[in-house]
This record gives C-alpha cells, sequence and structure tokens, in this order.
RNA sequence: GGUCCCAUCGUCUAGUGGCCCAGGAUAUCGCCCUCUCACGGCGGGGACACGGGUUCGAGUCCCGUUGGGACUGCCA
C-alpha cells in the first residue's frame, strides 16, 4: 500500500480558528493513523492579507495542539514559478486562454444577467478570442460546456455537477498571482497530495479543481468533505458567536487536551465514548465514522471536558499551568510544596485555569476583600465575639486534620452545627462565604496569616 | 434566484431494515453526600421535521414537502 500524504493548508490571512483546527486535526489524525505524512502548506497568495505574524501564530497554535507536521511548511508563494508553468503549458495547450475583460464591466454583465433571471457566471465573451496578455488581463481555464464532473467523497458519497454550473474560472490574477483554485491543484498534484479532508465549504470548488486535475493530466486524490462547525444561532461560527481563535482558548484556560478531545468529537464519533486522548484518537480514527450534518459549537462540552482534564492532570504539573494567571497579577510564587496543597483544594473547582487560578486568588492576597454581603451576614458581633474566643487555638500551627478535630470539638463543646462555627470563618480567612475545605486553608494560609485575617474581620461594623 | 450539501433529545451523537415504544454524553431539574462552593453518586423530563411509497417489518431504503447551511470574487 502506498503512503497516504495529507495536508492542512491555512491562509495566514487570520489566527488558526475551531474550524480550521478540527480540519488540521482530522488531516492529522489520518495520515497518523496510516503511517502516512501530514504536510503543512501556507496558502499566501493573497498578497494583501497575508502576514508572517499570522503564519506564526498558526505555527505556534499547531504546536500547542501537538499537531505536528511532516518537513518545512510549504510557502505557496514560493511556488510561483511552478504556478507559472503549469498556467504556461495550459495557455499553450488551449486549455487556457487570456480575458481582457474589466472587473466593472464584468460585474455590470453579471448583475444583468442575474436581472434577466440568467446565472452570474463568465460569459465567454474572450473565450475564442485568441488574445495574448496586456495590462490588466487575467488567464481564464476553458471549461468544457457539457457533461457532468463528480466523485466519491468519502464522507458524502457521490457528488455530481453539472458542467454548465461551472464557468471558466480565473486562474491567473491581473497582478501576476495564480488564484486558489488554480495554485490548490497544482500544488497538491506537486506535492503528491493523495488525501485531501477539508471544511464543507470547498464542495463547490472541488468539481473546478477535478477539472483542472484532468486538464494536467494529473491522478485524482480523494476527497473528504468535513461539515462546518456553526454557532448557537446555526450559522457559520464567526467572531460574533465569541472566541474564535485556538490561542484564545489557550488564553482563556483551556488544555490542548481538551480542544482536541472535543473538536475530534464533534463531527466524528467511536460508539458512545467520550474521552480520548491524541493517541487514542489516532488509532482510532476513521472517516467513514466522520458525520454528515453541521455540527453546532458547545462551550459548555468543552468546559466539561477541560474539567475533565484538569482533574487527570496531576498537581505538580496543574500548578505550573494555572500559577502564571497569577504570575500576572503580580503574586510571589510559593515554593513547590505548597503550590500543590493549593491546587489540591482547588482542581476540583473550576473548569478553567483561569477561574483555577481566580479560585486560589485569595491565598495569595495581603488581605483578601471582604465581601460586604458575605461579612454583613456572618461577621455579626456574636460571630465576631465567637472567632475572638477561638483566636488563640485557630492561629496555632496544625495540619488539616488538626484544625478539623478542633473545628469539630469547638462546635460540640458550643452545640452548634459545624457550619456555624465554620462560616464565619470562612468569611474572615477569604472573604467570601464559598470556597475551599476550611481545614486545608488553616494549614496552607498558617498562623501568621490565619492571625492577620481574623483580627481584620474583628474590625469589621456592618 | 441558481447549484450543491444536510435533517435523531436544547447541544454533540449511537444507530448501516427486525437487538430501538430509540442508547450515551453534555446541559437542565430533583435527591443523596457535605464546613460553603464544587466534585462525586443516584434519579427525572427531553428527539427519529412532515407526507407519501418500498417491505412481512423503516430512525435506517426511495420520492416529495418543509426547514437549515455552503457556494455563487482577479478571498482562500
Amino acid at each position: 500500500m502506498t503512503q497516504i500524504v495529507t495536508r492542512f493548508a491555512p491562509s495566514p490571512t487570520g489566527h488558526l480558528h475551531i474550524g480550521g483546527a478540527r480540519t488540521a486535526l482530522f488531516n492529522w489524525l489520518l495520515a497518523r493513523k496510516l503511517g502516512g505524512r501530514f504536510v503543512l502548506r501556507i496558502e499566501d497568495t493573497d498578497a494583501l492579507r497575508s502576514t508572517e505574524e499570522f503564519t506564526q501564530a498558526i505555527l505556534s497554535a499547531m504546536t500547542w495542539l501537538n499537531l505536528d507536521w511532516d518537513g518545512e511548511p510549504v510557502y505557496q508563494t514560493r511556488r510561483l514559478a511552478l504556478h507559472r508553468e503549469y498556467i504556461d503549458k495550459m495557455l499553450s495547450s488551449g486549455q487556457a486562454y487570456w480575458c481582457h475583460c474589466k472587473p466593472e464591466d464584468l460585474e455590470e454583465r453579471r448583475q444583468a444577467a442575474l436581472a434577466a433571471g440568467g446565472k452570474p457566471k463568465y460569459d465567454g465573451l474572450c473565450r475564442e478570442k485568441n488574445l495574448g496578455p496586456a495590462p490588466g488581463a487575467v488567464v481564464r481555464f476553458k471549461g468544457p460546456e457539457a457533461g457532468e464532473t463528480g466523485w466519491t467523497d468519502l464522507i458524502k458519497g457521490p457528488v455530481v455537477f453539472d458542467n454548465r454550473e461551472l464557468d471558466d474560472l480565473i486562474i491567473l490574477k491581473s497582478d501576476g498571482m495564480p488564484t486558489y483554485n488554480l495554485a490548490v491543484v497544482v500544488d497538491d498534484v506537486t506535492m503528491n497530495i493523495t488525501h485531501i479532508v477539508r471544511g464543507d465549504d470547498h464542495v463547490n470548488n472541488t468539481p473546478r479543481q477535478i477539472l483542472l486535475y484532468k486538464a494536467l493530466g494529473a491522478a485524482l486524490p480523494q476527497f473528504a468533505h468535513v461539515p462546518m462547525i456553526l454557532g448557537a444561532d446555526k450559522t457559520r461560527l464567526s467572531k460574533r458567536h465569541g472566541a474564535t481563535s485556538v490561542m484564545a482558548y489557550k488564553e482563556m484556560g483551556y488544555l490542548p487536551q481538551a480542544l482536541n478531545n472535543y473538536l475530534a468529537r464533534l463531527g466524528w464519533s467511536h460508539g458512545d465514548q467520550e474521552i480520548f486522548s491524541l493517541d487514542e484518537m489516532r488509532e482510532l480514527f476513521d472517516l467513514s465514522h466522520v458525520g454528515r450534518s453541521a455540527g453546532v459549537f458547545n462551550p459548555e462540552k468543552l468546559d466539561w471536558l477541560n474539567s475533565h482534564y484538569i482533574k487527570e492532570t496531576p498537581p505538580e504539573a496543574l500548578g505550573e499551568l494555572f500559577w502564571p494567571y497569577l504570575e500576572k497579577k503580580g503574586y510571589a510564587k510559593p515554593d513547590a510544596e505548597t503550590l500543590v496543597k493549593i491546587t489540591h483544594t482547588v482542581r476540583e473547582r473550576g473548569k478553567t485555569l483561569v477561574e483555577l487560578a481566580d479560585k486560589a486568588e485569595f491565598y495569595f492576597q495581603e488581605l483578601p476583600p471582604l465581601d460586604p454581603k458575605a461579612a454583613t451576614k456572618f461577621l455579626t458581633p456574636d460571630n465576631q465575639a465567637m472567632l475572638l474566643a477561638m483566636k488563640d487555638v485557630l492561629t496555632k500551627p496544625l495540619t488539616a486534620q488538626g484544625f478539623e478535630d478542633l473545628l469539630r470539638r469547638l462546635a460540640e463543646e458550643k452545640a452548634v452545627k459545624l457550619g456555624a462555627v465554620a462560616q464565619p470563618l470562612r468569611v474572615a480567612l477569604t472573604g467570601q462565604t464559598a470556597s475551599p475545605g476550611l481545614f486545608e486553608i488553616l494549614d496552607i494560609l498558617g498562623p501568621e496569616k490565619n492571625l492577620k485575617r481574623i483580627d481584620a474581620a474583628l474590625a469589621f461594623r456592618a
């Protein structure tokens, strides 16, 4: 069996977005599963909008997702000579022709055709004129005027287009750059791509590209069109649906495993299984189990997966992962042992690294601000008197277990529920009514901070 | 408008003619656990878009309707 070659071909006109990441993932999975090659091609022929900065951003997003590619990324603009070569070939064999129509005239004729109930396709004005190059001229592909073009899509099954629906597409722009359809085909042919896995939005391009393959006398690759990812309103996912760039999810505190897992399950399935490591996906992935209908991006399920992977990460590693978010706020890093202890207390309380950092912030504040509602409710004169009475024992060094025993005994002595002594103390130590376990907090904070925070709580006046 | 694609719980999906009066996950609700909040455990409600065929039998095959999406650029 010959080695398969897949590719991911983003255009560097923006950051790597969710949809692109899934396309990249599927290509990567397919190649890695079948022991093939996965190559990256930067489609930068749009000179106006492509930037090196976006290229680097896409590369680092891929790296963050652990999607490694084979060889160096291929830049499409460095292959212009090759593209021109193929265009010249088609020109001399009569499969392409120069067109002198002006964009404004074209637009006008399109509108007129539309108004007359016709198709807004190129009317073929220059098709038989045998024109040569000229300033502002473009080269068009001379497409067939009858017949059908189709293929068996690995996801969608048989798809057929009537050639009359396809117009003579431009393959060389007036600025000397090849167009997308031409460059894609020439590159896929010369890079020996065997499987083209891409977004559903390209199905309409596929018959045009197949025609180009045929004109070039090249063998057709396999096509697999993955359904689109939609926003909650079922329209194509875009900025107005919130964050769409992969790196934005990184900044929001999502783990790459969670994003990969989520993206894989959006469209692909393996029975009832929900959790997949990248290795597992690679083993199990199968184009025949990719669905045909578009999927809605659901941030809540991503959250669930993220908390799953957070809980799965060993505390030592997890601490290092969320610490940067606290460092950004200027806090001093605790020793490793303390950070692990802190991590244990917050790891099941947040869905993102950012939430973990937020929940842990009170440990680091000089004096956590007292939430007015919490303080008013729990730091009543009675409770303050109780805290004052217990202050001596509370500010001694003890283990978490020691503090638990102590507080349970105190509650018993006063004949109240544990909550009655815990809540005022919690507000004193954290400023909030909701927090990690109190006994662990007492241990982590230590006598000095415990004392300071209790004193501050005793000074509170409603 | 035209072409193409799609259609199972709110959402992601299992389902490849009988195993389905439809299973899992998430979300939601209730109960339990409990020092708070979470986590966790248990349970509830919730879907085959509609109409025709084909067949002994249809979520599964065919046709139509409706609905949604993509494309319709000298963007990719």
